[in-house]
DNA sequence: ATCTGGTATCGAACTTTTCGATGGGTTGTG
DNA sequence: CACAACCCATCGAAAAGTTCGATACCAGAT
């Protein structure tokens, strides 16, 4: 009998094996199982081949199970167990889950994100772990090398084999210090271009949006300062007369010593979150994703401008 | 999907899946396996209805695990490791096993056997468990319901289903006291007949097989002394005139002031030795009988006559 | 002897698995 | 941008396996 002849049982047969074990008869299974007793008798037959044991021996007009039946049912049992409990998708409870989701994305997807993340996550699945990455405009590979379960960027568009939805629109402003002239006079586009700038570039590669509606607009600037992160960029501008282009959003995380005002072109954008294939169906992820999907909803409304 | 279509994977599925799983592809699983890849994808999108998962997602122009397929892989692979363990019977290690064998037999099979084989067993299989428990002309049904492994007795059919094999040769003689005149002189017939019979009789509807010498010869003896089982029968015996016909093995067990002496008739029988279809192919228990085969085998010689 | 209760086996119908060929989507290249 | 390479899904046909009813067969019970 090679490998591969026994690797031809099935559940099914081990099934009929365990009943016809239980029932201590052919017949009496067949009739249980609702199979003809013709079935029942082949298919212990082909037991047979596979354990290289006769199973069941005649013992008058019954049949008694073998040594080797009463260890084979025993496993039977235990393989029907372990895979009905496979095939049953486990249901996620957050209550008791010790899963752990990474999530990438940047500076201000954390700022206005992993607060509320955090939180709730400690009220509904306190044992549940987090780790949040940066993006760096890397998302997509992020997520084809399974490096992160979900990333949260301004991209739309993960790549091939992978979802993706948008959770918050964004709107550029502008940011000044709270003693700059700009919080009462409205800005417009040409003192905009003429103003120093502060420039902030999370990624070599990325273009903020709004440099596209500058093109439109037949105008560009060049920044002052750049700076690699949007982090604590509030403490560089209070005091100067720098102005900083970014989401109005930034008003939710930045000192309210530096003011958000109207920029004076429109550029709107959205924040998506992007995930694979590999995480769409399972209910653990689809149960954070819908957290965050939550979180971005209720997100505060940006101080009004 | 019902539950009866989940029966329906097989061994050889699942290890499909894990070969698809390690090679994080279809064709080289199909190649490594040696099957076409159109088999193996059919098996996935069977498995895919199976656990209700896509399983694996494309991403690009290769398939990634979904997060179910990784529990279901690692599932997988502890199934067809349980089940590789229970297709390849156990061998049987005497030294390390701590089976228990139940053995059924009466008065003088025990007297012969048991300790030989209590020696044995310490020597070889110092962890095994030995029942003797009483045959008493109920050996078919102890056979029948489980209730023992091998039953040693001079019974050589224990119904249908059973197995059994002629293990010691038996003949019958006469044990008188010491200081008996028969043992000088030889008994004959006559003699025999109108002497006073100690009868043995261990079971209600056990006929020994000398009656039906004794009948052929067209005598009967009627015992003074009937006693429900041979032991210490010796001490019962010496010093007195009575006889006991029994098989001569019994000078191997009984007290030397009691002598066996030829019987006026030749009656042989033999012990066998009984099994079922259940512990027939057992390594265990193959390994049992082939001890009690050998033990018989080296029996000493009878007290010569 | 015959009947009863049970398993094994047979041949026919049916179902599942397998295969080669082909279609369609994605990546990398000229 | 078209083209080739790669890889999975799907199709139809062929092969293999399963199921069933009928029947043979065997051991006990009547």
């Amino acid at each position: 009998m090679s490998r591969e002849q026994h690797l031809k049982t099935d559940f099914h047969a081990l099934r009929i094996l365990a009943a016809v074990y239980e029932h201590g008869s052919i017949s009496d299974a067949a009739e249980h199982l609702d199979m003809s007793q013709s079935t029942i008798s082949y298919t212990i037959e082909r037991l047979r081949g596979v354990f290289a044991d006769p199973l069941f021996v005649k013992q008058g007009r019954r049949i008694r199970p073998t040594r080797r039946c009463d260890d084979v049912a025993v496993g039977a049992r235990e393989l029907l167990q372990l895979y009905e409990r496979m095939v049953v998708p486990a249901e996620f409870e957050p209550a008791l889950s010790t899963d752990t989701f990474v999530l990438s994305c940047n500076y201000y997807e954390r700022g206005i994100l992993l607060a509320p993340l955090v939180q709730r996550l400690r009220q509904f699945a306190p044992n549940v772990r987090l780790t949040a990455i940066s993006a760096d405009g890397d998302g997509s590979r992020q997520l084809e090398q399974d490096l992160c379960d979900v990333v949260i960027s301004p991209i739309s568009d993960y790549g091939s084999g992978s979802y993706s939805e948008r959770i918050v629109a964004e709107r550029y402003a502008c940011f000044v210090s709270h003693d700059s002239p700009w919080c009462h006079t409205r800005m417009d586009l040409d003192s905009y271009v003429n103003a120093r700038h502060i420039h902030v570039r999370p990624s070599i590669n990325w273009r903020p949006y709004f440099h596209t509606a500058l093109d439109r607009l037949g105008v560009s600037i060049s920044p002052q300062v750049e700076v690699c992160s949007f982090g604590d960029i509030d403490k560089v501008i209070e005091g100067t007369d720098l102005v900083l282009t970014a989401t109005e959003g930034f008003s939710r995380i930045y000192s309210k010593r530096i003011v958000c005002v109207r920029a004076p072109f429109d550029c709107s954008f959205s924040i998506h979150m992007g995930w694979t294939g590999r995480t769409h169906r399972s209910p653990a992820h689809i149960w954070f994703r819908s957290l965050l999907r939550e979180i971005a909803r209720e997100l505060p409304k940006p101080r009004p401008l």
